[in-house]
DNA sequence: TCGGTATTGCTTGAATATGATCGATGCGCT
DNA sequence: AGCGCATCGATCATATTCAAGCAATACCGA
């Protein structure tokens, strides 16, 4: 065993699963710890991965964020459902647009094996998850990176926003209701959504029952604009209704139906 | 056994299975490992593998694509090297642009403790690389996603630099002479390359010396919009010379920490 | 046949990689 | 907070690998 067939191999096993132990890795290669630690050293030097204890991670670059990714395990199996009914309103040839945030992560998860699709986004993981789907175009607008929410905002992410159009947006946020729409709390991020939703024919908002009925301090798109919201089984009947009557498709996904889903569910 | 067969024999093992060992190939074909290290050797002269310790490798761009990470590996301490020279050129409180590419990325990773700073890149990994630097104001270009560089160009990248100015830009490319300047294998690329250089005062070029003396199709740079070149010892002492009569200043870094890669001087 | 050259194999000293031990540090648990 | 355990880093010892010099053999032309 080769050295740099050795490390070949970390590499490719840190790629796939995005984590490495030291003992594991040791055990699996037949060489001993002290040696994969140097191996680890050395790759982490020059930022092929990052050294943790016991073990190693992903650089960022590649993979997704640890604190991140523990958020969106917060009613992931609700975001997951409310992914999968999304999904099934794209067709392939669409350009669509994603906003931030975790369900619409989910969402771009399930599009990698979409054909010929095309992609706008503002948010760094929706184009992280989109890097591995070689038919999916994917457009990022400009702007200020927003650390907490891995996306793009600003007044450079609205005028990138504003020379395009696509026939649906996806939207996210932190509260729905049926007389003021969708809300985030910051106003930057609140402008940069709306501006998204401009740009789009349908606004689809995705939204799970921790979310209906929040109201938070900026709107970012009125009920009059939103032409479809999906939640899950969770959400506040009274809400669910008043945003009916104001002529917005409520779609309702069942957690753990895949019925809708087409072929992305691996 | 001739010699020009086992030859033959040895670049057909290192192109099927990726890596030879000296002693594994020595058994193989009967020889002892003094004569396979010795044809090791001339062919590695000859470009057709790379050597290592106990073998060879393919060399990168035959067989399977060059993905990142083993692009990242190739003169990692020279990179290191060029970016810490870099590094020293920044001062709190500026305003820079980041173009894409391993070294500018290793720039990026140092900048994550820097003061006040405000970086623009069309880089995912730059941007992710400053995603733990809170201090850093990081500036996305928009544009459409390039998988194999991890970054953004096209028409919409162009056009968001456009309205920005910045002290220096750092650009890296595939190529580097005195007479052409820097340059790329993408038209696309080099436009981005192009437009950022054009937003800033000072344009640095980071490359190794595996760049200095190429050529690659499209012109990014040319030498005399170039303000500083930052190379390693490596580099080719006539195209050095060349480029300062061009106006340019050449500034070498010294590989510091730890030699692992040597480079002949051809 | 003889001399010259090229290829191959061996030996030696140095560089590198690997493994083991020990003290120090960090993390998790109570 | 304190304790126990795993992990880490450093240093030393060992094995492997490397490169250069030298000797032996094969090949070739004269």
């Amino acid at each position: 065993m080769l050295a740099v067939e050795r490390r070949r191999l970390i590499a490719e096993s840190i790629r796939s699963r995005g984590v490495v132990s030291v003992a594991e890795m040791a055990e699996a290669l037949g060489t001993t710890e002290i040696t994969l630690r140097r191996d680890l050293r050395a790759m982490a030097s020059d930022g092929l991965l990052v050294r943790t204890h016991g073990g190693a991670v992903q650089p960022a670059g590649l993979g997704h964020e640890p604190s991140y990714s523990e958020k969106a395990q917060q009613a992931a199996a609700e975001k997951a459902a409310i992914a999968r009914l999304a999904f099934a309103m794209i067709r392939p040839g669409d350009s669509i647009l994603l906003g931030p945030g975790t369900t619409t992560f989910a969402l771009a998860r399930l599009l990698v094996d979409c054909p010929e699709l095309t992609v706008v986004t503002n948010s760094l993981l929706v184009a992280q998850a989109l890097m591995g789907a070689p038919r999916v175009e994917v457009i990022l607008t400009g702007g200020t990176l927003r650390r907490s929410i891995h996306a793009l905002v600003g007044p450079a992410a609205e005028e990138s926003v504003r020379a395009l159009r696509a026939s649906q947006a996806f939207i996210s946020g932190n509260g729905f209701t049926a007389e003021r729409g969708l809300s985030t709390p910051s106003p930057l991020v609140a402008a940069t959504d709306r501006a998204l939703a401009g740009a789009a024919q349908h606004v689809i908002v995705l939204a799970d029952h921790t979310k209906i009925g929040q109201e938070t301090m900026c709107q970012t798109v009125p009920s009059d604009r939103v032409s479809t919201l999906i939640t899950d089984s969770g959400a506040d009947h009274a809400q669910l209704e008043a945003s009916r009557a104001a002529g917005i498709t409520v779609r309702i996904a069942q957690v753990g139906d895949h019925a809708e889903a087409r072929s992305a569910t691996a």
